[in-house]
DNA sequence: GATGAATGAGTCTTCATTCAT
DNA sequence: CATGAATGAAGACTCATTCAT
């Protein structure tokens, strides 16, 4: 089934169109949102006809979706962490990957609250990629709470919920609802904030 | 210059036309979301003309605020609590009416936040109502940090802000993003985690 | 039939409901336009409840037929000239008389314009209106012609409508088209331009 | 840059389908005025979607220009004059050539003079179109003057206004208003008249 | 004489999607 | 692979007029 021969001239300018209406989606999306941006804004931005398009996207969801698989692999990027850090810092750095990632792509990110309130399939979209880093933090509770290092909390999933809540929409409302592009300090604050009560609220304290 | 006079039979009868259409207007905004919800639906759902929905709202977003304000108010109504009360049920108590009033409005509830990403007004309309009680939070961490309960913050605003975060998204998220009505143990499940996470982060502990 | 008795508190209090309702009127035309002025703003103007309107007029029609009349009793007072002034003294008067008129109601005067175009009912009060005026050139063009001051015309009537046609269209577009208060320089120019015109179009030179 | 391929048969077929849509809407606009020309009504005429008409308007008054700069091309082709034409019959050429324009569109002139009046965009147009005329009027008066042949006005421009003011409104007026199409013995009449006048005063007679 | 609540027809404009070329 | 013309459903808002009170 692999295509084992070299690709074609066609082939090269297919993947090379189907980049730049990646990219033109994304810049639309970002800066128009999901509601806003228009089939025709892609394409216009892309350079290419209204009717490209649909070659390379079922349909204005799937777009979506395409130019959000792009982004999100980013926040799934687990950073190393000295295991011998501060439980703060510890939980920084996790907090630093989530809101940074937010942080960087304030106009996507709205558009993908937009999105999720509006199509039930961006919906499962953005349910898919968050569960994927509950699952995370829920291991993650279990293991501290294992190690007898964390009063247990009722049901850790839940707890990974509302914690991973806490970040992501903490970090939308105060880092200016997708409106602009947030200031580090902004940034620098929210992450600070967010995980100053994150540590709290599962050690109880930020030493060790 | 107030009218001392019992209400004639006409406004009587203008009074009941605004009841219904406001009910219904908060029924299609629950049922159809911020989007969804046409003019037509409303004055269908109201039994009445079409032109009529303007004698009562200026327009979409006023009819819609007129619905929030009508919910909110029920927000604001701070329960009392016994001051001899656990710091966890202290919280609990503030907790619940928050997310008490999100649960039995499920469908509203998700409409205004697409009524924020989708309309300035509605963003303003939102971030008016989440002012209130942000504020209300802010000023109790600060008493308890003044009383020496609890650890500084760096900033109590800010952690305000993030508790309410993590208070008003699991809650939104847990409980079905709208889409039903959540059983009362699920209620119930996300009170208790916001609950528990909240007086950890505020306290360190349960305990007072 | 005529009502002899002295007219009831009631009928007075009507007398002046309608001069406020036919003053209001005036105002929303003049200031909105035809189509512009709706029936809610000159009753809000005039301070009554929406439905009054249609005591005192038939329908928007007749509301600014009324209104017009008001306005156009002025255009017909003629002026006195003294006979022995000169040829274009005697067209200056006239002119003047009537730009006069349109460059102190220009509001008026455009939605007139807009009104004839808009409605037959309007057309046809327009068309009255310009016919007397018409027919009082026409007479006058036929006198002198008769006196053998002016060369012969093939048809007085047509001249008569079109030297008015002049005045009133060169009015209309020269003085702003109803968007401005007209200054009195532009006006005097007006009124001279076509004053000389009109002079040298009947009697070939402005000397008698 | 230039495409120097034949058309292919996509683009015959659309060119096709604006010019249908283009008589459509000329149709309409001289048959329903400015205000009564309908988005429908001209897709209905014209045997497209709805949508269709924004694919080659903007919007109603994009249609509308683009319907008059059609016509309007129509009176700025100067007629050729012999030089050695008497006075008036060079200003008859002049007058044919703008009234015999307006009279063979009486609808689209009705909806124009109604479009200026409701429509900022429409009142551009018109008075850009009649600026061009002006100004040809104008310099034919100052030359005129130059060679001695007619006494000096005090403006050439504002007479020239007033000249061409008497010439669209007569014809405006005296050949029905737009509501007929007027017999060509009427549009012998006003021409008659208008160039009978005009010429009057600008050399104060007929004969050279 | 006055009120004002109610009506409902009327219109422009947007845009995702299709499909013949 | 790419084009772009065509579709047509959907929706908010205005306003003259009526009529029960």
């Amino acid at each position: 089934m692999t295509e084992l021969r070299p690709p074609t001239k066609r082939q090269l300018q297919a993947a090379q169109t189907r980049e730049r209406m990646l990219a033109a989606a994304s810049d639309v999306f970002a800066g128009q949102g999901y509601r806003g941006a228009t089939v025709g804004a892609i394409t216009d931005a892309a350079g290419t006809a209204h009717g490209t398009f649909y070659l390379y996207f079922r349909n204005k969801d799937d777009a979506f979706t395409q130019v959000l698989e792009a982004v999100t692999a980013q926040i799934l990027v687990h950073p190393e962490i000295g295991p011998d850090a501060s439980r703060r810092a510890r939980t920084e750095v996790m907090v630093r990957s989530y809101i940074g990632v937010l942080a960087a792509h304030p106009g996507l990110y709205r558009a993908l609250l937009e999105g999720m309130l509006q199509s039930p399939t961006i919906e499962e979209v953005w349910l898919a990629m968050r569960a994927e880093f509950v699952s995370r933090i829920t291991a993650g509770i279990d293991r501290v709470v294992a190690r007898g290092e964390m009063r247990a909390v009722p049901d850790s999933q839940q707890a990974a919920r509302a914690l991973v809540s806490m970040c992501e929409w903490h970090a939308f409302v105060a880092l200016g609802r997708g409106h602009v592009k947030p200031s580090s300090a902004d940034v620098e604050q929210a992450i600070d904030t967010v995980s100053e009560l994150w540590t709290r609220a599962t050690w109880g304290s930020s030493e060790p």
